[in-house]
DNA sequence: TATACGTGGCG
DNA sequence: TCGCCAAGTAT
């Protein structure tokens, strides 16, 4: 480690050029109130400032307090956080806020090992919390200081393995100023996102230069070592969109896994392993449905006898796809392709997680950005004869 | 420890 | 189009 009066010439460098070009106007640097602190960190997990600013704007004004967070209507809270992703984050904010409230009486805890605790909270989060809200030396070690660090110093652990947080921490614990440890890590991090870089950074125009031994010795291209991501596993799905009148069948998905409790269309997953035990074949709807033609219907036959059997909707008029898109999460990706038909007859027995929900009311429900796609091709698809949609 | 979990932007 | 990336956590 560097001696101490290194140590200081960094802390002070790093903090002069953050007072002078620091990002000193965010919604969430106004004050140091722990509530706007957390709610914008857990905002802030893998999204970008420039994602969060307007959704961290409405949320504040929804619920301005812990009380009103963990006092909220779930469907309120969802809505809230639609489209933003990682959906769990925001359930976990609420527990979280209910936590504070039973145990903490409502005041947010001011001991890191306290503050960890809380749902959805982790290692960095804690840190930011601490050292932002309550002026704690505590390290918030993101992608960002890693990559920065790594970069300071040559490290070439793999930042994408866990553990090698834990040495980034190690590291920052020594050197986050103690006067400023809020400012310091938020510091680094504004640092890591324009000068610092993932790609194409401008090392020569950093305020810490040189302390940056990648620089200085011209293995910047080194670090930080990252190794590489999964590719997301393609899915064939059918989306399948029932109408009747202003009425449309929506189905809520499981309560965990992806897309956790959101309604949709229902989506049907090609499966070539499924067997129809009675008919001693396979369902096999995909290959079918894309060569289905004005005369080749069996795929769309396929698709409606599906339907009949797995949603329980009797539905005629069955027409090829409307249309078709991807759609990528992080480890999967879903190439939808949509299909608009008309119900013959409301069902009255549907399953518990289905329901026919008139368009007008799709405002009030949070749909996940698949849910938004295949509306928009209905939409577009209705526009051309009806002006109503 | 490795994997699940969203979304949008950029080269 | 595609791969990578962004203020991570839970399990």
């Amino acid at each position: 480690m560097w001696p101490e009066e290194k140590i200081t010439a960094f802390r002070k460098a790093l903090l002069d050029w953050y007072d002078a070009e620091g990002r000193s106007h965010l919604p969430w640097r106004e004050n140091n109130d722990p509530y706007r602190i957390w709610v914008s960190e857990i905002m802030l997990q893998q999204t970008r400032v420039i994602t969060v600013i307007p959704y961290f704007n409405h949320f504040m004004m929804l619920f301005p307090s812990i009380k009103a967070l963990a006092e909220a209507d779930e469907e309120i809270l969802l809505k809230a956080w639609e489209g933003l992703g990682y959906y769990s984050r925001v359930r976990n904010l609420q527990k979280a806020a209910q936590q504070i409230m039973k145990e903490y009486d409502g005041v947010f805890p001011n001991d890191p090992a306290e503050i960890i605790k809380l749902k959805g909270i982790g290692p960095y989060t804690a840190g930011a919390i601490s050292s932002m809200a309550f002026n704690l030396p505590e390290p918030a070690v993101d992608g960002n200081v890693m990559r920065v660090f790594s970069r300071v110093f040559e490290i070439g652990e793999d930042i994408a393995k866990p553990a090698t947080r834990k040495i980034f921490e190690l590291l920052v614990r020594i050197l986050v100023d103690p006067e400023r440890p809020g400012d310091f890590n938020q510091a680094i991090m504004d640092l890591g996102t324009d000068i610092c870089a993932p790609s194409n950074p401008r090392p020569e125009e950093s305020p810490i230069k040189e302390f940056n031994a990648a620089y200085q010795n011209g293995t910047m291209h080194l670090y930080p070592f990252k190794s590489k991501a999964k590719r997301p596993v393609p899915k064939t799905m059918q989306g399948i969109v029932i109408q009747k009148g202003d009425q449309f069948l929506l189905e809520q998905r499981p309560q965990d896994g992806l897309l956790a409790n959101f309604w949709t269309f229902p989506i049907i997953e090609e499966d070539w392993g499924k067997w129809d035990k009675a008919k001693k074949e396979p369902i096999q709807l995909n290959f079918l449905v894309a060569e289905s033609s004005p005369t080749n219907r069996k795929g769309i036959e396929q698709l409606q006898k599906t339907v009949r059997e797995n949603l329980r909707v009797d539905a005629d008029d069955f027409q090829p796809a409307v249309g078709s898109f991807s759609h990528v999460f992080s480890h999967r990706k879903w190439n939808i392709t949509v299909h608009h038909v008309q119900a013959a007859k409301l069902t009255k027995e549907l399953p518990e997680n289905m329901k026919w929900v008139s368009r007008f009311d799709f405002p009030e429900y949070a749909f996940a950005v698949p849910q938004q796609k295949m509306w928009e091709i209905i939409r577009k698809q209705n526009r051309n004869f009806l002006q109503s949609f």
